[in-house]
DNA sequence: GAATAAGTAAAACGATCGTTTTACATCTTC
DNA sequence: GAAGATGTAAAACGATCGTTTTACTTATTC
């Protein structure tokens, strides 16, 4: 397993079920078994951690609410929640315990946003035949609840 | 207004904003107008703070959930949602944050949680004549999505 | 087989954290 | 008007944070 990837699992891991801030480095490289040194040279720094480990997230979660029906979004997202624990949505406690202050962070959690969005948006048109932008948002909103 | 409350309301939009761990007690002092000497006398400690803050948050939102059907159910949390900000499940971020291991506020989590499960369950009942507990679950996931 | 790259272990960095303490001001209240 | 709360401002506490550095080991490669 490349020593990238390892350490980008074991960030998400520590990060879904201790927090950001609650998650310090000592753990990190304990969990990725690797010593801090090799860990900055890979990831740079804790918040291009985090990035990475939000732009890693966003490909799975996408990968698996490529569907093509209302009900079948919100199977897909119980079996998201069922598999991954109800923990909260990452990208928002990213976005909450940086304070939004970090740009690369603000930014890579605005793209999952749209994106969602985006996704959402076209399954509405595909049901109903036209697009419905009230719905989607309201179906965005129940997605983040 | 009363000191104390001026500090719950100050702590309960900074742990939103900012998150409990990213939320320093310097921050604390200066949003709710007061020494730390005096935050600690009233408060006790940063966590009993979070605690203090959660059961509040418990009191308004449930406040907020009564109503008698499903969907209105729905419409309340997107009401909710859209006062308060797309920010996430404070309880959620909470516990995440302490990683679980502070029992306070442990509790005061499962304590919500069981809460807004009852509700859900009751309104329910009510609707459907009987108990459903699947769909109780069911919705309660969505809840938290 | 010397050189280069890439790893570990551990100490050290300054900064910041939650919390306590010291010293002092301002009220009530008997 | 002395006493006793109750507040502020600010320094100090040890602990921990994210990050860098030092010293050393281990592979690969020309």
């Amino acid at each position: 397993m490349d020593i990238t990837t390892r350490l980008t699992v074991a960030a998400e891991q520590l990060f879904d079920r201790h927090g950001y801030m609650g998650t310090g480095m000592d753990l990190l490289t304990a969990a990725a078994g690797m010593s801090s040194r090799t860990l900055y040279k890979h990831a740079g720094s804790k918040a291009q951690l985090m990035v990475r480990v939000l732009a890693e997230r966003d490909r799975r979660f996408m990968a698996r609410m490529k569907v093509e029906s209302v009900d079948a979004l919100f199977a897909a997202l119980a079996d998201w929640i069922r598999s991954e624990g109800m923990r909260g949505c990452l990208f928002l406690r990213a976005l909450a315990e940086t304070g939004g202050d970090i740009p690369e962070i603000y930014e890579a959690v605005a793209a999952h946003k749209a994106a969602l969005r985006q996704r959402i948006g076209d399954i509405v048109s595909a049901e109903l035949g036209h697009a419905d932008p009230a719905l989607a948002d309201q179906l965005l909103i129940l997605f983040e609840g």
